[in-house]
DNA sequence: GTCTTATTTGGCTATTTCGCCAAATAGATG
DNA sequence: CATCTATTTGGCGAAATAGCCAAATAAGAC
């Protein structure tokens, strides 16, 4: 059956969680394990507030899931999947060719 | 080894291609053969033109590719791993559970 | 309790993205 | 050739997103 509007919508949302790349940067950092928020500010390079909000924004999409052990805030992935996803990802970023026009 | 800021940057771009409802309600409709513009457009409910830069984003993001039969011009997924892709998707897409914030 | 330290939130400007309209283009048809 | 049909491109205002600063919050240490 095809996909409803709002279907596409919700995951839509999720997609747009993934489709920057410092919030990318953020996902591929944690296929390797859970880190802090200081540790993934460190990574980005931007403003702590910058990179709070992306993660914010990413866990409210269900990206990924938080938990406070002592005094930082440690964020890991939702889901082991994003390995795959990357995959399919790369599948579709050919090192050089890509359709400028029809015909 | 860790992704690199570069690599996050080409992938976010096809990420990017896929994270708006219209399109990826595009994509999602080509998962079952190709269509032509103006079928997705009547699907996407849309202008044309408004359509017409959705599907040339989406190209030259390599994520779709098109080719030009008679008066009409057809779209089709360049990669046959969006399904895959998505099924991730709905595994960051509960229909419930989501952190609103830590602890 | 006060003082840190780690993180989030509010507010603001700058940039990017979106979607429509109108005009341009490409190619088939007569 | 002129004409029609399908699609793309240019341009512009509106809306969404990004990133910084400053202020607020939460919780552990003292």
């Amino acid at each position: 059956m095809p996909a409803s509007r709002t279907t596409s919508e919700k995951r839509a949302q999720v997609i747009k969680a993934l489709a920057h790349p410092s919030r990318l940067l953020i996902a591929e950092a944690l296929l390797d394990g859970e880190q802090c928020v200081c540790d993934l500010q460190e990574l980005v390079g931007a403003d702590m507030s910058t990179v709070s909000k992306h993660l914010s924004l990413m866990r409210s999409a269900g990206v990924l899931v938080c938990e406070k052990r002592g005094l930082n805030i440690y964020y890991r992935l939702a889901c082991g999947c994003l390995g795959d996803f990357l995959r399919c990802v790369d599948q579709m970023t050919p090192a050089r060719p890509r359709q400028k026009s029809c015909c």
